[in-house]
DNA sequence: AACGTTTCCTTTTTT
DNA sequence: AGGAAACGTT
């Protein structure tokens, strides 16, 4: 075993542990992932085959984490999440019902427009308002998929809907799963939907696929909803599992998430054991006693406080500024002044609540030409000209797309709303791209050519996307400039990033899956340099650690979030987020505001500030203003919707 | 049937 | 920023 750190007792227990399933309970920056890393290596070690090995987690980032810290030496062996891992199994078994080459992952935008699309049938023109929004109606329906309830049942213990209001929720809920279906769309849910229903009804497929590992290993348990511990209850009878979590950082609740499943666990699972670890190798212990008067002020119980081993440190500060361009350009002048001092940009993590109120932020990195990637937030693919693009691409894999097959044909002048959707209504019925390009042909007689050519040029590289998107751009030039003619100088290098992604991509199928499963955040990456500062949501930054760690806009409104003081539960989930944004840093927590408040913002109740009543000497104060009340500001200067 | 203009609404967080 | 609804024009 080979590691630059000498493990303690607690973790070296965890480590060596060779019973039966096991859980680690601990705080973070106590070296769960670490335990996870070492016990890999150990397994290794002592013979067993890294393909016989399964690291899983739920986001990204935190399997990023994971992947860069086993390193690449271990051929076979799987770190990635729950969804990437039940795609690969879908690539790799016949036995599965579901070939995911033959369907489009759709995503939340996509989720929504089918949604949108199906209200629109289900409700009386100019009545819509009096109806769940369709964000909502999703919002219900993967909310009950993933706690394995019915739409029915959900709505009955959640929602104080009635009459027609609860059966259109239910009747949408319920022609969405059939829309997916005839357009050979898979949603996020339905990828562990596949593989948990397929285990749970077959237990000679489950055995088939958990016997393929001697251990899997599950970081951030915390996160596991009912839909994926599904997928682990099928594996526990044949292979060991071997979980780490925080119940004081469960910050996924809003999708289904229950931390009480770690707390039963032994309940759970059979003939398993619960190990603990205590000391936190992460961050300074200044910045620990903040963190743990943060949660200690919750009526709940969490696991003990958080014991440091690396000294005391600089206490942490909160930065009040007038405004929102002051605050970013201190983030930003505190990074160029450290960096100019020889410290790495990369050592400086900017933590958000949400991405969009990240645009002062964002534009002073850009201002002073700091290099940084953003991580969450608005997806590259959200923008209408990528998403043309996209529709293109979409199209011609798939001719029962509809969403795509309305975008893509709505662009060229002359076909409107009518014309498309009489043309979907065939390209339904049609078994093959040939077909497809037949109907569209018989459509559009003389304008089918300029129609076509995009399509034909992608059906002819289906092996080099890189080649079928830029010869799709070429095709559709002419349309883009008509369409963005204000500001297609603008769009364009999104659509060149674009190429450039897929020239990446083994063929264009590949490409979609790729980047609908994990898509590029933000339009610019600023920089070439591989030395960035990260912008990062704090639900992405789960896991990580950064030396110096910004938490922005730390005031009333953000913390807990406006949008969610509807409840105690939401209210707690929000202290769990700020705990997990404070233990991210290493050696220095900066944390601001912008002096402005959430006055008139839709808020879903009344709660203070989290760090309101901070003890002084928890928090160095610094800056002119007071600590930030509920100040007058206009609603959309939070939003950015302005 | 298509399209331009105006006005309003929406996504908080992830897969 | 994207998209839909409403309304008027072509
Ligand atoms: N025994 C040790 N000696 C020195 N450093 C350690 C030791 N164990 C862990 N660390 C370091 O402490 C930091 C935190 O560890 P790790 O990220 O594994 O914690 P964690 O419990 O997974 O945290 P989180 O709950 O935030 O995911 C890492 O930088 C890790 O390398
Ligand atoms: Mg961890």
């Amino acid at each position: 075993m080979s590691s630059q750190f000498v493990s303690n007792r607690q973790q070296r227990a965890a480590i060596e542990w060779r019973g039966g399933h096991a859980l680690v309970m601990a705080g973070a920056g106590t070296g769960k992932t670490f335990t996870i890393i070492e016990r890999t290596k150990g397994l290794i070690a002592e013979g067993v085959e890294p393909k016989r090995i399964a690291l899983l987690t739920f986001t990204r980032r935190a399997a990023n984490e994971m992947r860069s810290r086993i390193g690449t030496k271990h051929e076979g062996l799987f770190a990635g999440t729950f969804h990437s891992w039940a795609i690969m199994q879908m690539h790799s078994r016949k036995d599965l019902p579901v070939r995911p080459e033959q369907w489009t992952i759709i995503d939340r935008d996509d989720q929504l427009q089918l949604i949108r699309r199906i209200k629109a049938q289900l409700t009386p023109k100019g009545e819509a308002r009096r109806f769940p929004t369709p964000g909502e109606v999703l919002n219900y329906t993967g909310y009950a998929r993933s706690t394995l309830v019915t739409i029915e049942a959900y709505l009955d213990k959640f929602m104080n809907l009635e009459g027609e209001q609860r059966s259109f929720v239910i009747k949408a809920s319920k022609q969405y799963r059939q829309h997916k279906q005839a357009r050979r769309y898979m949603d996020y849910d339905d990828i562990l939907e596949v593989i948990a229903a397929a285990m749970t009804e077959n237990p000679a497929l489950a055995h088939s696929i958990a016997s393929r590992y001697d251990e899997v290993l599950i970081d951030e348990g915390q996160d596991l909803n009912p839909l994926q511990w599904r997928i682990i209850d099928s594996m526990v009878p044949d292979t060991r599992i071997f979980m780490v979590g925080d119940d004081g950082q469960s910050i996924y609740a809003f999708r289904g998430a229950d931390f009480e499943s770690i707390h039963s666990f032994t309940k759970r699972i059979p003939d398993s054991k619960v190990l603990k670890l205590e000391e936190n190798y992460r961050s300074r212990q200044a910045i620990l006693d903040l963190a743990n008067w943060v949660l200690d002020q919750s009526p709940l119980q969490y696991q003990k406080r958080l014991r440091g081993t690396r000294g005391r440190g600089e206490r942490p500060i909160l930065h009040h500024f007038n405004n929102a361009f002051d605050e970013a350009d201190w983030i930003t002048n505190t990074i160029l002044e450290s960096h100019g001092e020889g410290e790495k940009f990369s050592s400086n993590k900017i933590l958000m609540r949400t991405m969009s109120a990240a645009k002062e932020i964002e534009a002073s990195l850009v201002s002073k030409n700091i290099p940084y990637i953003v991580i969450g937030g608005q997806s590259l693919f959200a923008l209408a000209h990528t998403k043309d693009l996209l529709a293109a691409v979409r199209a011609t894999v798939n001719p029962l797309d509809e969403l795509a097959w309305m975008r893509y044909l709505t662009l060229f002048e002359g076909i409107g709303e009518v014309t498309a959707d009489r043309i979907i209504e065939k390209l339904l019925k049609s078994q093959s791209v040939q077909e497809a390009k037949q109907i569209v042909q018989e459509a559009l007689d003389k304008r089918a050519a300029e129609v076509l050519a995009p399509i034909i040029a992608i059906s002819r590289h289906r092996t080099e996307p890189g080649e079928a998107l830029r010869s799709a751009l070429r095709a559709m030039k002419g349309i883009f400039k008509h369409n963005y003619r204000e500001d297609w100088s603008k769009r364009r290098p999104d659509l060149d990033l674009m190429v450039s992604l897929a020239e990446r991509r083994p063929d264009v199928v590949d490409f979609i899956e790729t980047y609908t499963l994990d898509p590029i955040h933000g339009t610019q990456v600023q920089g070439q340099s591989e030395d960035k500062v990260t912008l990062i949501t704090i639900h992405s930054a789960k896991g990580l650690e950064g030396k110096r760690v910004f938490i922005p806009q730390a005031q009333y409104g953000m913390y807990p979030f406006v949008r969610s003081m509807g409840s105690d539960a939401e209210i707690e989930e929000e202290r769990r987020v700020l705990y997990v944004a404070l233990t991210r840093a290493q050696d220095e927590l900066m944390l601001s505001n912008g002096g402005f408040g959430f006055a008139g913002f839709q808020t879903t109740g009344e709660a203070d500030f989290f760090l309101e009543r901070v003890p002084k000497k928890l928090l160095n104060h610094e800056g002119q203003a007071a600590p930030s009340q509920r100040g007058p500001i206009a609603p959309n200067d939070l939003a950015g919707w302005g």
